[in-house]
DNA sequence: CGCAATCTCCTACAGTTGTAGTAGGCCGCA
DNA sequence: TGCGGCCTACTACAACTGTAGGAGATTGCG
């Protein structure tokens, strides 16, 4: 299985949400998108060239202007940004975890009901390409 | 209420773990607490200082040593990351990080029945003081 | 007492991140 | 055909992180 893209730093989140949400994009509509980041284009460009230098994005000339598109899945980011805190907050236990999160009062009672299932389908425990 | 320490580094969380788990205790005891990261002793003070500056950590001197004690508690410390990661990578919904728990392996079954009854037990909780 | 082991404090340095400016290329319109 | 705009590429720079070396104070031991 591939190996995975470095974790995205706090911006770059930015950046992906905005192209998950629609793409291909140019760097002039995500920054749009991202207006209540109140980024200066330049900036954003920088950070689009550091993400496709890392994997993150990847882009193509349109004429002379770059469209993006994500090179990462989004589901795939997800999980590795759990995990890595799984594993640097948590040392890898789940279970500490979900109870914070159960704990407070985040969860809406539709998520409860959605989680209370999932809980109780057991899980096929598979996933032997990971890691 | 006291204005949250930053979010502590990567190796940060390591040292908070060895002090949370067994403090006070001088850099040199950390140190073999931390024996597998293979640190030199003064990068372990140089983290200390820093993390001393930052407020995650406080040190008294003990003769010519100092001994060190976290500043932060550990439940809070964890929250504030898992509150965080939600923030940056699910924008706040709580719901998806449980799913990508949840639909993992990572649950071991005490895991699930701990969850499952503090799902069922409805919590109205207060937590007023959290910002 | 004198030395080796320890400590502390200060300095260093490279890589990452956030943020952005400048220079120079291209393109449509007056 | 020249100009205002927009685009890309390159450069800059400070804060934070990971990592650690050196100088000088202390101190227990022989």
């Amino acid at each position: 299985m591939r190996r995975e893209a470095p974790q995205p730093s706090d911006a770059e989140w930015k950046v992906l949400h905005a192209l998950w949400n629609k793409h291909p994009a140019t760097a002039r509509e995500l920054l749009d998108r991202l207006s209540r980041e109140q980024w200066a284009y330049t900036t954003l460009k920088t950070m689009l060239t550091r993400m496709e230098e890392k994997g993150l994005v990847r882009s193509g000339m349109q004429g002379n202007t770059a469209s993006y598109e994500p090179a990462v899945e989004q589901h795939a980011a997800e999980r590795d940004a759990v995990r890595s805190l799984l594993r640097r907050v948590f040392d890898g236990a789940a279970g500490p975890l979900l109870a914070h999160r159960a704990e407070q009062e985040e969860l809406s009672d539709s998520d409860r009901r959605a989680l209370r299932k999932r809980l109780s389908a057991r899980p096929r425990k598979e996933r032997p390409s990971d890691r």
